[in-house]
DNA sequence: TGCGGATTCAATCAATTGATTGAATCAATT
DNA sequence: AATTGATTCAATCAATTGATTGAATCCGCA
């Protein structure tokens, strides 16, 4: 499929809505004026608004991943993996801001939706076991692996499902956001490490 | 009001339904179903989808910044606020699982349906100054007032945004949920207290 | 030029949904 | 028992929305 075709730009647009409004609240009509489309010829790329919205989550989910099977594939520290786990994510959100709410409220309010063939597996199992290794060989203190996962995913995409109430109460502008980020790339694995390696 | 009343009984039945779904996807249809009325019996007493969901997100957020002020305004040090935090926040959501996900969705989703009264401000302020003094007097770490806020907020919510997918993806029970809970209320402020006091 | 498939669109359909109406029922008071 | 206001409901309305239809337009190619 070529850039800037018609099947192309109507996916954007999706992408663009469905993260803005969520499922439920976008229209196909929105998606269309978005596109600069007709109705109708979203209809003849895509069939109906179900199916486009599970192309768009594919895409998605599977950029999303592979950040995480790149990171555990890397041969480097367990220590540089955590580093690397918010840097990458952080810069990944950073350049896709609404994709964070879209995996997180989409994966929770439409799961039939979005999951169909979705392998959480294979990273999960490989990073477990990592994991458990440095806990039995008394490398770092023992932790549940969904804690830890929490504490590491929360932290990194925390900031970006809470964008509109950091700039509301807290008066962040979007630079103090970005500077922000950058501190955290630096403070949670910190964080994270210190609590976990003991040395 | 009292309780069981057909109007209270309708606004339960709207906090579940608007908290499962997500505003947009509530039906009032959905609602009334759920408490058991004809439609026009809601429209009577709450007039329209809109007011109603006003109703109970005032009333959400009204407890949800309860909690706060009674951690800030009791006389007890800044480490055991911070356990406090943690702790009382994680049994709210505990016993209101769904509030965190409408907390969070619908503030970023539909914050103009939201936020009209509420006051994060005098939270916020006075946190904000007890959290500087103790950087100036020496006693933790520099950190700015929205990354502290960001690491303690994420850590005990991001649990309950990401319940499906710690059930469907980690095999988590009900029951290894909730002992994860309870590991968190002690683990969490540890992480942040060692992170942050400079002992 | 003209054929044929791909693409686009205006118009329309059928289902859903928030809201209203007007009648019926209930409950308290006299 | 009668009156009155509050409550409930079946039926209906109007707007929205996902989807379809059939005609028009575009484009590559003989």
């Amino acid at each position: 499929m070529q850039l800037n075709s018609t099947e192309e730009k109507i996916k954007k647009a999706a992408l663009k809505v469905f993260s803005d409004k969520g499922y439920a609240q976008t229209k196909t009509r929105d998606i269309a004026s978005n596109a600069g489309v007709n109705i109708s010829t979203l209809h003849y790329y895509y069939r109906s608004k179900d199916r486009l919205f599970k192309m768009v989550s594919d895409e998605v989910f599977e950029k999303f991943n592979k950040i995480s099977h790149d990171i555990l594939d890397a041969d480097i520290p367990f220590e540089e993996k955590i580093r690397r786990f918010v840097s990458d994510y952080t810069d990944f959100y950073k350049a896709n801001p609404k994709l964070a709410s879209f995996i997180i409220f989409e994966s929770e309010r439409n799961p039939e939706k979005v999951f169909d063939n979705i392998d959480f597996e294979r990273f999960d199992q490989k990073a477990e076991r990592e994991l458990r290794q440095l806990i039995q060989r008394g490398v770092i203190r023992p932790i549940s692996y969904p804690n830890f996962v929490l504490n590491m995913v929360s932290m990194t995409v925390f900031p970006f499902l809470n964008k509109h109430m950091l700039h509301k109460f807290n008066g962040l502008t979007e630079k103090d956001f970005e500077d922000l980020l950058e501190e955290r790339k630096i403070m949670v694995p910190q964080m994270i490490i210190d609590h976990l390696y003991l040395k």
